[in-house]
DNA sequence: CCTACCGATCGGTAGG
DNA sequence: CCTACCGATCGGTAGG
């Protein structure tokens, strides 16, 4: 009889007597605007924001409580340990990265043209995306904080970014076999994704180049215009 | 009359009565072989190697005395706090970069050829050496700790890495004016130092390709083969 | 460079 | 989700 409050808060284990007096159905907003599922979407962007700016280690579980209005012990409430919210970092990042992949290589809003050479594009956009769209803290606490993570988390993590990646093969093989890329295929996208990560070091949106002209760079600096018949 | 000793142990600050009894001139090894100079130099490359391997943060002075064998105080002997340890890391990590970077771009040991095509090339395996060669942990740690420095710290190894990079500028502006490389030279240097940097994240010196691979595979990626008149 | 130590901070927990 | 707290660790220092 207990089971949605226990379903909701996994941590919480209270026992069966003392059932939260909270009504069934979607809580209202008006009795303190807070202790909604929101309150564990807000921990994550505040760890997000501030395991970037500082630094996983350099960040205690006191600052993103405190970045969203908890006590210090809170955090635990939501997350079983630091480490479990930075993998929750993680995971996140790469899961609305994947999706963002998807529905850019889908689109056919922009051009129903699905030539290699504009799905390389396409795959390029996205990823300055999802590295430097407003609040996405996610992807790069994940590129720079893999250290922190246990050797399971690190396999999982691991797993999301194979799945990630699977998408660029089969384009740069394309460009490959039709001379436009003239680097080996392994190599190529490793340098690639490379070039493109480390644009988080650099890269500042109010200033610069925009995400446009950064891609067209990309596609100007990777693949050959001529054509190589085999 | 001091002068020796508190030149080579500026924290020290001896009273003047207390003058050290050791003679004058290169000091023997019999007496234990270890108090030389060389203490603070065994300090840097464990500092090194630890701050790559685990990070800054997760790394403790404590872990860096161990690594040498000395008590938990002892490095503060050496250097007046961890972070003129880590910023010593960085800047001797630099200032060898440069020098092995300099003599790469002279060298005509291995071709008198200074065409940029072949410059580009130096430079770029100088920099591979630089991140891959045996031992050398200074770059590394230089390259993802930068966020553990002062303000003022951080404004010097920016200087260093300016100097690293100039010589970058002339070549890639040769490639582009004949042709070889399409994108903006200012975004080209990014990305491809981008491409370059990223390898220490999946780079393995054991398996997989040679240094020489990598370098040849770069110049595929970044050149245009066909040079395009003007 | 060692010994002995200090103050501060941190991740995490019990109990409500 | 708060209150009150604990054990551990850490950077750094005094004095030799």
């Amino acid at each position: 009889m207990n089971t949605l409050a226990l379903s909701l808060h996994p941590f919480a284990a209270l026992p069966a007597d003392a059932a939260p007096k909270r009504p069934r159905g979607r809580p209202r907003k008006t009795e303190l605007e807070r202790d909604d599922g929101n309150r564990r979407v807000d921990l994550l962007a505040a760890a997000a924001r501030l395991f970037r700016r500082q630094g996983f280690d350099a960040t205690s579980t006191r600052d993103i409580a405190a970045a969203v209005g908890m006590h210090s012990g809170s955090p635990f409430y939501h997350f079983k340990s630091k480490d479990a919210l930075l993998y929750a970092v993680m995971e996140e990042g790469m899961h609305s990265a994947i999706a963002r992949q998807r529905a850019a290589l889908a689109s056919e809003d922009t051009s129903p043209d699905q030539s290699p050479w504009v799905q390389l594009r396409r795959l390029i956009r996205s990823h300055f995306d999802t590295l430097h769209g407003p609040g996405n803290d996610f992807i790069p606490v994940m590129l720079y904080e893999q250290r922190s993570l246990s050797s399971r988390q690190r396999a999982a993590i691991a797993q999301l970014q194979a799945d990630y990646e699977a998408p660029w093969t089969p384009v740069l093989e394309a460009l490959h076999a039709s001379g436009h890329l003239l680097a080996p295929v392994k190599l190529s996208r490793l340098l690639i994704l490379g070039a493109l990560n480390w644009s988080v070091q650099w890269y500042d949106r109010k200033k610069g180049a925009s995400l446009d002209e950064l891609t067209d760079a990309c596609m100007a600096l990777f693949l050959k215009p001529c054509s190589v018949p085999n």
